[in-house]
DNA sequence: CATCATGCTACTTATGATGTTGCGAAACTG
DNA sequence: CAGTTTCGCAACATCATAAGTAGCATGATG
């Protein structure tokens, strides 16, 4: 099944934005995920609405962070992209007659709440401040193809 | 995002002949999904080849269990289903050059690779025949629209 | 041989993330 | 004020995948 990378995108620019004097566009952090700057924006919008970035209009305008990496946490991000389902798989359909189906739906849920929790709880203990400390160590300063930070 | 409902819809099943004189047909089976009998044979396959059942051609065949329910775990059946990936959040490319990227995709594979191994091994530890028994004590033999057992 | 059922291939449909285009609104520049 | 920049938004198009559909071949039963 085919996967959202919204939740990874977002992580991504954040940081950047938290390395970065001023604002940065979306044409900017378009070019920088080989995206699309509508995309960015569409999905920027539900961050903002959170409070956690603000955006200008205009001239000089673009997107800024509204609270330091500190204080932002995986889960907080996570929600704010529209809190996607985590699970790929999953009952198709909700209980409807049948006793096993009932079952197999329960028993699933069991564990698939388990699993959610164990996430959660791990997203809301990692700031973004931790990830952008957990650089790998190559001693370079981002000379990739794109992305320079 | 969509998700992938085989695993839900084969547990349904296996547990439904496991309770079932003689074999079944993907044509029952579909109707008791309220599904298509060729989605069914299409994911039945997947089962037959790791073994766990076996299908028979002509008149009088169908789907039988090739071993009881207590030696059937949900992790077995994951994986026969095709081991989609289970999660539906995920890096959209695989690290490019940027090491922030790096960073985030990082910390977020260790998040889900913990939460999957603890899916997995939920799902070794419950057979079949495990989540036959946990019935809803509704007392009535399933009379439910469709799906009577 | 007629019927039933799976096996398989190719095609269509449905859904949701993503990409694209166009236009409007706001803010800065000269 | 005119022009440029940049977000905001809506209406599409694209793409991948699960699911549905149709047709024909194969094998088993009677």
């Amino acid at each position: 099944m085919r996967q959202d990378g919204r939740l990874s995108r977002m992580l991504h620019v954040l940081i950047h934005m938290g390395r970065h004097e001023g604002a940065m566009t979306s044409e900017v952090i378009a070019q920088m995920l080989d995206a699309n700057p509508v995309v960015i924006r569409r999905t920027m919008a539900g961050l903002r609405d959170e409070g956690y970035v603000s955006s200008v209009k205009g001239h000089g305008g673009g997107w800024t962070l509204a609270r330091p990496l500190e204080e932002l946490t995986l889960l907080d991000i996570y929600r704010a992209v529209g809190e996607p389902s985590i699970f790929a798989v999953g009952p198709a359909y909700d209980m409807p007659g049948c006793p096993i189906e009932q079952a197999v739906n329960g028993t699933l849920k069991e564990v698939f709440t388990e699993a959610e929790e164990l996430l959660r709880k791990r997203f809301s203990g990692v700031t973004l401040a931790d990830v952008a400390r957990a650089f790998p160590r190559t001693g370079d300063q981002g000379g990739g193809q794109r992305c320079a930070p």
